[in-house]
DNA sequence: GAGTGTTTCAAACGTTCGTTTCAATCGATT
DNA sequence: AATCGATTGAAACGAACGTTTGAAACACTC
């Protein structure tokens, strides 16, 4: 029944690799089938036409980079659970790698140029994670209104997605060598710093005093 | 000679605007003419051929967009400096209508999928106002080193950022109505005072005290 | 107002794309 | 070995695209 080298898998391998080159407009039918060793009308057989084969792909993407829904927080304190978040937040989407090297790439690709595959995206993967920052959020700011608790959370998910999305200007900003040297625990404990104190749950960030010291 | 309301102008008006939506592949050069009200042939007899047209009309984007390097900021406190640079960020980049409103999303796309032309564009557009950036955060913390503070500078700028990057997402997220309810001011106002209170420059962030209460 | 270079126009060209077709082949079951 | 559904293959289809064409319309000079 399911070879692991059947066509359909191959497929949505060489479809992933091309569409998170490329894009869906500009990725090539023929190419896919061409890298799958498959014959031209294999797209069409297995999964009907180009756009539901992007879908299938996308959302394998994200299968594939997010086997947990969400990260074992327990009962925490609430600085604890936001810091977990940040450091569950990292490991998923944004230095977590992908077999294959396209899943990432192809899922940044469709949060910026968004198609009709979107919406199952925001529901299926995007929403529940966002809800439960809300939630530790609220948890934090009891007092504060939904509009206040979506910006709070929209600056705890930019400060990640930065390395993510603008990872190939940074390199070019700061040099390669010092964009390598952000490693992720430097990156979670910067942004759980920063985010804990701006929320006045820690000491101030940038001042870099040893806690040993 | 050169008339302002001429074909060319027009056409590269209207091909900003597509490029601008669309991207180089999915841009249809009919749509193009029949927005610009010209003929078919047009792009071909003024520019030669579609990517021509791109070159040209990304030129002009970044021409328009260059009058204002940097903001005027005087000699505030390192703290005001901060929230003027924040609301530069924001006119600028984030909700920065230009004439026809083409050039930053062009620009953008350009930054997230780079052609060759991303040094050039990092070393004109990029780099003065992130130096900038640095410049005000090393007034905020003299002890820091280089790597703290590029990713100081890169939490300022994520928040930011995550406004234009996540626009499509953000409104299926928390619904259109709610996303248009973010206007500059409400984000210029948080991400400053959330980017404060982190340095310790303010009061918590979140908390929707009046000031005047 | 004839002459000349520039710009616009409708129509078509050649290519490439996603998709379809239908016969050939495979694989399991009897 | 025969059967039959599932899969693959070579070839072609229709549509859409960027581009080209050659004549018409225009603007300007003398």
């Amino acid at each position: 029944m399911s070879n692991p080298d059947a066509t359909k898998d191959r497929l949505i391998e060489a479809a992933g690799r091309e569409f998170a080159e490329k894009g869906f407009e500009a990725a090539r039918i023929r190419t896919i089938c061409e890298r799958a060793g498959a014959n031209l009308a294999a797209v069409n057989y297995h999964f009907g036409d180009k756009e539901q084969l992007y879908r299938v792909v996308l959302l394998e993407a994200y299968r594939r980079r997010s086997t947990t829904v969400t990260p074992e927080l327990g009962d925490l304190p609430p600085a604890e659970k936001l810091r977990g978040f940040i450091r569950f937040f990292f490991e998923q989407v944004v230095v977590g790698e992908d077999e294959g090297g396209w899943q990432t790439p192809l899922i940044m690709r469709e949060l910026f140029h968004p198609t009709a595959a979107l919406d199952e995206v925001v529901g299926r993967w995007i929403r529940p994670r966002f809800e439960l920052l809300r939630s530790i959020m609220r948890e934090i700011r009891p007092g504060a209104d939904e509009r206040r608790l979506t910006v709070l959370c929209f600056s705890v998910v930019g400060q990640c997605l930065m390395y993510r999305m603008t990872r190939q200007v940074s390199g070019r900003l700061i040099g390669p060598e010092n964009l390598a040297s952000l490693d992720a625990e430097y990156l979670v404990d910067h942004v759980a710093t920063f985010t804990l104190a701006a929320l006045g749950l820690g000491p101030a960030a940038g001042l870099d005093e040893t806690p040993e010291g």
